[in-house]
DNA sequence: CTAGTATGAATGAAAG
DNA sequence: CTTTCATTCATACTAG
């Protein structure tokens, strides 16, 4: 809103792009490998990740593509953001479907909102994945830096899904998603999480 | 905190919109006219206006719209916030920008935003807008109940950019954005504005 | 092409 | 003051 003069300065002005094309955006778009990191760190349970792992983040994602902290920190928030609204969403939902059960025998039939997948390919809310079955974590490893440090100079997207093999995508079970503060291990980093 | 928000009924609804269309809105939305205003204001150096003074720019602004205090409150709170964020962000960008320097003959072209391949400054906004040539102030007049009255019951942007053009959107040359207190005469009024 | 959706970004409001 | 939350806007992407 604000009426707005964005074109001028918005300009992400990727100075050398060596990724896929870049036909210059207004706007950050995360590439797939990218959105794999974030969704990882994410469902490890740093979903608030504080400024200097902000910036660690970023470097890290900066294997795959520009991006600032700034789009970071934003994706984070949308993600919390969302990620809570979704939740509330399916709480509403529930509520109603129980009332309706005495009237239409729906069935409890939880459905996956937003079915479509991104570009990646795993539920992008995956609010009706699978549950985790046990820790879904990172943890096991050094930090991040080297989690996902690669052969060479052109890192692909195989080698993150080797090291992201414990990725969990569950929504609904996710630990932290209050306040007050828990100490969890990101790869043998004390991270503080938020916690009820 | 800061009770500044407490209820004088000035609720944030909007129940009589005389202005353009109103689709009950649950949280204020400035019009361009009051965001001229509060942007001059803010940039001639009244960053953080005491109560009195909310209220006066309060009265100025529903010339345009329904405002409470509480919303010119928030939005100098925010303001001042956000502006300080980018002055952070710009600063770190230029450091590494610096760094870098050392490395990679990049030639410390120091734009608008960060220019080097990344780390989009936080600042899509109003950081590289033209300098004030100036002195950048509201000064020269008398209170700016005046300084903003028009010719009657339709006020329009002209006017205000008549009165504005002193306007100098200059992020990063700004003067007060630190605490203690000095005072300047805005209009002849002299106002009490935080300092470094 | 248009309509709808997913999501990056912006910002008013509020909490800490 | 700083940080977070909720809402909204703008745009990349997709289906039809």
């Amino acid at each position: 809103m604000e009426d707005h003069v964005r074109d001028t300065s918005s300009q992400p002005n990727h100075g050398s792009e060596t990724e896929r094309n870049e036909p210059v955006r207004s706007r950050w778009t995360p590439k797939p490998e990218q959105i794999l990191i974030l969704e990882s760190i994410f469902n490890s349970g740093m979903v608030n990740p504080p400024k200097n792992e902000t910036v660690r983040i970023r470097k890290l994602l900066e294997k795959f593509g520009s991006v600032s902290d700034a789009n970071v920190f934003y994706w984070f928030q949308n993600r919390r953001s969302r990620s809570r609204r979704r939740q509330r969403q399916i709480q509403a939902d529930l509520a109603v479907e129980q009332q309706q059960t005495q009237t239409s025998s729906t069935g409890g039939a939880i459905q996956c909102e937003n079915t479509t997948s991104n570009s990646v390919g795993f539920a992008p809310n995956s609010v009706c994945s699978p549950m985790c079955s046990a820790s879904c974590s990172l943890v096991g490893n050094e930090n991040y830096d080297n989690l996902f440090s690669f052969s060479g100079g052109h890192p692909g997207l195989q080698d993150i899904e080797q090291n992201l093999s414990s990725f969990c995508p569950a929504e609904t079970s996710n630990l932290q998603h209050q306040s007050g503060l828990i100490t969890v291990f990101i790869n043998g980093v004390p991270t503080e999480i938020p916690r009820g």
